[in-house]
DNA sequence: TATAAACACGACGTTAACGTCATGTTTGGA
DNA sequence: TCCAAACATGACGTTAACGTCGTGTTTATA
């Protein structure tokens, strides 16, 4: 509930490891957190959700790669302006791939009740004998 | 349309390359093919079709671990009688994995979508000044 | 039969996404 | 003030799924 947690509160609220948000912030996925001179670096409540979206993001099979280009507009402040025309069309692209993983996988859905079905018969004929 | 290839032939027709076929080999989800004392392996017509299967499973976003649980449904002849009883229980549990994950992917698309309509609305707005 | 093309096999390299030390500095509580 | 707990940083390790090299043997063709 703080906004200036330091790695260890940040890392145990977002469920995570410490190696992982230090790895997240050297690959740009969450923004640093240095305060003054010391070296330890503090971070806010939004570091932790930006966390959790990852993960989330992470368990529909995004890279950390494709989660970059695209978390940030989970956490747009409507004052940003710029080229982000581009980011468009990332979000398309995302968006017909997700199409495509999508229906293949209700494909081997398909596929994998079909097999279910025909093991199943196939025990029970086994059975009869 | 031969039932005696080499690697060569092989790699070329499933579209995969030979350093593949060699590590599926390894790892149990083609069967081996040695003939005679020369050392050489020769591969049948179904080993084309396997590597084209495991291929599309791969795109589903199935781990080869994953696909050598289930490939052999697929090229399961009426005859090999056993306690597979243990493949259905991988069959549910790939199922019950795929619906979650097409739900995640449509929630994901859902997302997609709804900060795709906002973003454009709000280019909308920054022209009209 | 002589060779180039194809194949076999071992070993080291590569990317992603971190894990696991090791070592040194900072912080917080008795 | 002192010291254990927390933090920072660098470096090497790990798994998956192959790529790439080097070297040595087999096959196919001129």
């Amino acid at each position: 509930m703080k906004d200036r947690m330091r790695i260890g509160d940040l890392s145990e609220r977002a469920g995570v490891t410490q190696r992982t948000v230090r790895y997240y912030e050297k690959m740009g996925l969450i923004p640093p957190g240095e305060r003054e001179g010391n070296g330890q670096h503090y971070y806010t409540e939004e570091t932790v959700a930006r966390l959790r979206k990852i993960d989330q993001l992470k368990k529909l099979g995004l890279s950390l790669e494709e989660i970059r280009d695209v978390i940030d507009l989970y956490f747009m402040d409507p004052s940003g302006v710029q080229p982000k025309q581009k980011v468009l069309g990332i979000l398309r692209q995302h968006l017909s791939e997700a199409d495509r993983k999508i229906e293949g996988l209700q494909q081997f859905r398909t596929d994998l009740l079909t097999n279910i079905e025909r093991f199943e018969q196939w025990l029970k004929d086994a059975e009869q004998l």
